[in-house]
DNA sequence: CGTAGTTACGTACACCGTACGTAGTGCGGT
DNA sequence: ACCGCACTACGTACGGTGTACGTAACTACG
């Protein structure tokens, strides 16, 4: 009989392999290397046990031995990937550039791996490297003055934006993956609808947006600086001007 | 021959019925709603079309005549939750009390349809309902003497910052459903590793925040009006304490 | 040295989205 | 008036999904 009891348990916790039987052929990181190699190149969607399996080179239900259940799967995929973070020896003693180096940090992680804000709002969890990065998290805001509670609240808000905001622009992207039509199509079609309604009349305020910044071909690295910048500055006593020095 | 071409083409665009042939027995509306009655109930995950067919009494390929792809369905459901905001006549002429308003609808929305945050990452959209939003918002920022794009910025944030809060929350509970044991066991199982990593001594900061701050049962409403307003905060002119007002 | 536990993995099941074909219906044009 | 055709409803079928279960080979432990 093979499989285990459905009881309660975190992928963390469970040992990779036994001692007894005989040598397991992969490990546990070969399936999750395999599954975030098939994301990064198609799609999270693809990511399937057969394909995944097929990847290594195995029979489907081979991966079970390693992963209990899929979303086992993708926890993993996020805690692996969430190793990319490299910090330096010692937070630098400015919280506000070690929370705005962080925040790149993310979002490079987010551009390298498209998958990752979406799987994220899905599969996050306290994960080994999870941990990590609260903990280095926290090390950079010891200088902050503030309850432990609103740094908390910091960290999550940075880290919720950024990955609203990534989320936000490869929605489309990813939405365009599999559409009978290419993603320049769907986006005029999307496009050529937004001004027909607003040019019918009844979305004045929207209208007048559109019409005094036509073509803005805004940079999303500079919106991005300043949504942190001002993400952070709302946490900073505002009468305190040395607290960030 | 039934069905139409695959040509690029947006869900508010296409026309809902035609004159000719025998009279539709269902409206999109009808089928919209089912698919928000079995969301609702049973996560987003049990609305399939064969399911949302079943609760209305028709074959699972009419719903095609309704909806071309499933994906459609997703952007109907999103927009008609969202024609749930309720808007006063005029703005109250304090864009802050305003802005306020609508992070609580959104809120109150997204709780009353569980599945809307996860949703709208994906599904997101300029629906008739959406522009109907934004452009509420934009008259409410009217006194708001910032660059247009500015004004986007400050709705995307918001939007984004209640969606990600909520979803956050959400996430935990819509991830216990299907699994083979309780949520309360999950998170017991989740808890104790969280708190046996902790115990190691590899995150002094975290432990450290968890020993001050032991059994915090933080009032949920308060976190968000705080974080709400620590955001438009940070929009506002900081040396103009008339703007506000 | 048996045996129990582990490995690999083929088969099977329930479910998914949806392409396609068919039959019936009722409006528009002639 | 009536024919044709666009449109309706919907059954069947295909290729995909996650994974439960059974079987056979293997190895470390009592």
């Amino acid at each position: 009989m093979a499989g285990r009891a459905a009881e309660p348990e975190v992928i963390w916790a469970r040992p990779e392999r036994a001692g007894r039987g005989p040598k397991p052929a992969y490990s546990r990181r070969d399936i999750v290397d395999a599954a975030v190699r098939i994301a990064d190149a198609d799609g999270i969607d693809a990511v399937s046990m057969r394909r995944v399996a097929a990847e290594l080179g195995c029979g489907t239900m081979s991966l079970y031995n390693y992963v209990p259940r899929k979303e086992d799967l993708y926890e993993l995929m996020v805690d692996a990937v969430s190793g990319e973070y490299a910090f330096p020896e010692e937070p630098s003693g400015d919280w506000r550039a070690d929370m705005t180096v962080i925040a790149h940090q993310s979002r490079a992680i987010m551009y390298r791996h498209p998958w990752l804000a979406r799987v994220m709002t899905t599969a996050y969890a306290f994960s080994p490297n999870a941990l990590r990065f609260l903990e280095w998290c926290l090390g950079c805001l010891v200088p902050l003055d503030v309850p432990p509670g609103l740094k908390m609240q910091l960290i999550a808000m940075v880290n919720g934006t950024v990955m609203a905001t990534v989320a936000n622009e490869q929605a489309i992207a990813e939405r365009a993956r599999g559409l009978p039509w290419s993603e320049a199509e769907e986006q005029a079609v999307r496009g050529a609808y937004l001004m027909g309604q607003v040019a019918g009349g009844r979305y004045p305020h929207l209208a007048g947006l559109l019409a005094e910044a036509p073509a803005a071909p805004v940079d999303a690295d500079e919106i991005f600086d300043m949504t942190i910048a001002r993400l952070l500055d709302s946490f900073a006593p505002p009468e305190d001007p040395l607290t960030a020095a």
